[in-house]
RNA sequence: GCGGUCGUGGCGAAGUGGUUAACGCACCGGAUUGUGGCUCCGGCAUUCGUGGGUUCGAUUCCCACCGAUCGCCCCA
């Protein structure tokens, strides 16, 4: 039989990696619950229509990502390539723009699915993290989301991050900007890279980060967006700038800085890592505000922001900085057993053990009792308990301090709760 | 989707067109009839990603596929 592998770009998260990820979530929930954001949980996969509205035709991930498939029943399903369509039609399906307390503050932890070619810190099943809020045009509710994103970082110890930002207006500026870059671009259009000509009409804004035409000299002349902002979303820019800078939260203003995504307006953002050797792919987050998505997919005038983050690139940031997230994983008891008459015994005692409250194993390959206090040792217990014949005549167990090397022998009948007993004194006056 | 590099035991890592595939770590057993961390001794790949081809003979050469990795595209 061929032996069978996981899928290309996919991965198994093996225990020692899995405690990693516990660590992290565990600790991302926490922040999460200090400011407000509820859990979301979505489908797998949703009709194919709500990625092509809601994340738009035209873009990368709907045009050649998707993992997209037709069920029994004819219809087209898709595997979400990202979470904010998913949580935004849940938002209007579930109706929580009537939900009494606004905005709705969203956090979710999921799968995503895109067909790429995988490289390290790109997969085609990749975890996020992500948080959307929704019923707020508030910049502080920018500010909020992005301070959300830097303290995970910050509280797991990251510090070579850079934060860009760049506002995208709204449509009105959308559009004259728009028309000023194809203005800009066209005379020059025999020049660009074929993907360009192709964005010209598409998506203009695109041209501005091409690595193929960086160098053009039509780039350096371009128009900013910044100077085609109107009244209102230079002003919304404004306000969140100087909400990050009440919270003192650096940044850098890059006006290319253009996110994939169709449904993007005002305020788009980018969390990257500076790390040494941190190869190609160096974003962490991306995020934006989305104020018109809401709507697109068939719900009422709803403003949103949010914004991704890789856990497998999170955990790459933490690896290249040195950042340990590992804690030693206690055992408490180890339960040595010989013969078959101890062996019953010692089934039933390592309930008992559990059942208190105690973490303890055993061994199960019939060694010797040499061969198991090594493992014993090597787990690092506090504790191995021998039971043999003699014992079993005595109705007692030996109980062994593995630090201290003292044993003891306890009846039989008090085991568990004298462990137990062992190991809450120890902590008291640890 | 495009280009480069790579693929040997649980891990790391030599190696060669030819009869037994180094070594280190880990693991298992013994020295030490029921007690760990040290030491010594011994064991541990019918097999070199998979499938074809060339050859008297391939792990070593060629091709395809699969996978990893780096860069591009793009993105988390």
């Amino acid at each position: 039989m061929m032996n069978i592998k996981a899928p290309r770009g996919t991965a198994d998260i093996l225990p020692k990696e899995a405690e990693k990820w516990q660590l992290v979530e565990n600790k991302i929930k926490d922040i999460c619950a200090r400011y407000h954001f509820e859990e979301i949980r979505t489908p797998v996969f949703e009709h194919t229509e709500l990625f092509q509205r809601g994340v738009g035709d035209s873009t990368d991930i709907v045009q050649k990502e998707m993992y997209t498939f037709q069920d029994r029943g004819g219809r087209s399903l898709t595997l979400r390539p990202e979470g904010t369509a998913s949580v935004a039609r849940a938002f209007v399906q579930n109706k929580l723009y009537g939900e009494v307390i606004q905005p709705v503050k969203l956090y979710y932890f999921m799968q995503m699915f895109r067909y790429e070619r995988p490289q390290q810190g790109r997969m085609r099943q990749l975890n996020q993290f992500g948080v959307e809020v929704l019923g707020s045009d508030n910049p502080a509710v920018d500010a909020e989301v992005i301070d959300l994103a830097m303290t995970v970082y910050r509280e797991l110890g990251l510090k070579s991050l850079k934060l860009v930002i760049n506002s995208l207006g709204d449509a009105e500026s959308r559009k004259n900007y728009r028309d000023a870059l194809i203005g800009h671009f066209t005379p020059v259009k025999e020049e660009l890279c074929p993907d360009c000509q192709v964005r010209l009409q598409q998506n203009p804004m695109r041209i501005l980060d091409c690595k193929t035409d960086r160098d053009h000299p039509s780039m350096k002349t371009a128009p900013s967006i910044l100077d085609y902002l109107n009244e209102t979303s230079s002003q919304y820019f404004e306000q969140v700038k100087e909400n990050l800078d009440i919270l003192g939260i650096e940044y850098e203003i890059d006006p290319n800085l253009v996110r994939g995504l169709d449904y993007y307006n005002h305020t788009a953002f980018e969390i990257m890592s500076n790390a040494e050797g941190f190869g190609a792919i160096t974003t962490l987050v991306g995020g934006g505000r989305y104020n018109g998505l809401i709507e697109e997919i068939g719900g009422p005038t709803t403003p949103g922001i949010g914004f991704g983050m890789g856990i497998e690139r999170l955990l790459m940031a933490l690896e290249a900085e040195n950042i340990s997230l590992e804690q030693p994983s206690e055992l408490d008891c180890y339960l040595i057993s010989i013969g078959d008459k101890a062996e019953k015994k010692a089934i039933k005692i390592l309930h008992d053990l559990r059942e208190q409250g105690i973490r303890a194993d055993r061994d199960y390959q019939g060694r010797k009792m040499k061969a198991q206090f090594k493992t014993a040792d090597r787990l690092g217990v506090k504790f191995v308990l021998v039971l043999g014949e003699d014992e079993l005549d005595k109705q007692v167990i030996n109980v062994k301090n593995m630090a201290t090397q003292e044993q003891q022998e306890i009846g039989l009948d008090h085991v568990a709760k004298n462990i137990r007993e062992q190991l809450d004194g120890g902590e008291r006056h640890a």
